[in-house]
DNA sequence: TGTATTTTTCTTGTCGACAAAAAGTCGGCA
DNA sequence: TGCCGACTTTTTGTCGACAAGAAAAATACA
């Protein structure tokens, strides 16, 4: 780490704030792979902070799940749980299904403006083949409906569901082309024509097809078998 | 507080988790009601331990929403938001029904005899017209019905919305009468005989309906008009 | 040379103290 | 008497240091 986070003075009470935003951010984005030692003092040190406040922001991402904590031992950047992928997906599904449900019944002034803000930046991101952007424009696409559908406990676990997503998403980013994206772009046209309609039926049965889109696609990933020597004929 | 809670020399490591779960149980139990100020130097004390410790304790039950805390100024036990009832109302059911339905499709050996278990303890509380017990335990039962089905998103929400619960029922628990608990423990066996059956839809359509029950139960002791000069002929 | 045991080192968990921020208090002034 | 500003007190946020526990290293022994 050749970055000095920060020489001048923070504001009391900003720090614990800063180093647990940066850190959940790295975690996120994978600049902190899974299973990678977290080291209290070097944080401290590349943050010009105590241990303490250090320590608060670690608890807060241990909360969370982002790290994990061996008592009296290491503490370690949680790793992609692949074997429980299963219950990802299933929650995942759900959720992109009750919060845009929520949103086509819920959504008020000024909520299909901030949809459409995302939807905007995805589009952008989708021609400029940017892929890591496209995930998470399109994280924030989706949570700017959650928004809409005005249920503060869907929008915390779809929150923490398109986060774990970005996760797994960023290890086979490069998987990715430009035809599904493509897709994705008209389907959320699709969904938000249905919510702006307040049509809770046809918005859940969209947000459910492109749940399966997506839920496929990773599983797609996943399972690609990447073999060089499959087509060798013998 | 007269209790003085450990005199004895803590295990290191042992003292932010027993602090965490003691205010927990606290807050959940009213015994903390919401509102009343958390004073560090005064948990310090009490739990003969620095304030660090208790600081990550009250840090772990913040990312929870069980304390709120007012940066540089105080840290309060967390009111309970009945304007976003609604929203509690809409996920719990989403959530009994969701839990009930994978425990029928998922259960594997031993499942059901830890929901026995608790359906067991359930009816001792209501015999014995132990509110407080039946408030509980009805959670634990559910609980383990979530377990059974093997989804640890779809557990932790549980969890702490059934908890959110508790705190609101505590609140009008001398409301309680003892021909609605008597109709749960019907209902719970209804439930039990459907997941052992493996059948998903009637555990969905049980789910369904005790979620409305118990909704309806805890609304209408909120709208309850409690007007003693309400009859007064005028 | 391989294994068991002790020693060292490193990291975490805890502590007491200090500093900043806000609330509360007191006195002055109109 | 009522309001405003400076001072005091209280509480939170941060710090540096120490102690305990575990891993790693070094040593002893078969």
């Amino acid at each position: 780490m050749d970055e000095t986070e920060k020489l001048q003075t923070h504001r009391r009470g900003s720090g614990v704030s800063t180093v647990y935003e940066t850190l959940r951010n790295e975690i996120i984005e994978l600049k902190l792979p899974p299973g990678s030692p977290i080291d209290e003092q070097q944080l401290s040190d590349r943050f010009s902070l105590s241990r303490t406040p250090i320590r608060e922001a670690l608890v807060r991402l241990a909360a969370e799940g982002l790290i994990s904590t061996l008592t009296n031992r290491a503490t370690i950047v949680s790793n992609i749980d692949f074997l429980g992928l299963p219950e990802f997906f299933d929650a995942l599904t759900l959720m992109y299904r009750v919060t845009t449900r929520l949103a086509a019944a819920n959504h008020a002034e000024g909520d299909i403006a901030a949809i459409l803000v995302q939807q905007k930046a995805f589009e952008v991101a989708v021609s400029n083949r940017d892929v890591l952007g496209m995930i998470s424009t399109n994280r924030d696409f989706h949570i700017a409906i959650a928004q809409a559908g005005r249920n503060r406990y869907y929008v915390e676990l779809f929150t923490r569901l398109l986060d774990e997503g970005r996760r797994i998403l960023r290890l086979y980013y490069s998987s990715f082309n430009d035809v599904l994206p493509r897709q994705y772009v008209g389907e959320h046209e699709e969904m938000i024509q249905a919510i702006i309609n307040r049509d809770v039926t046809l918005a859940d049965r969209l947000a459910s097809a492109h749940a399966d889109q997506i839920v496929g696609q990773i599983r797609s990933y996943i399972t690609a078998d990447s073999r060089q020597t499959a087509r060798l004929a013998l």
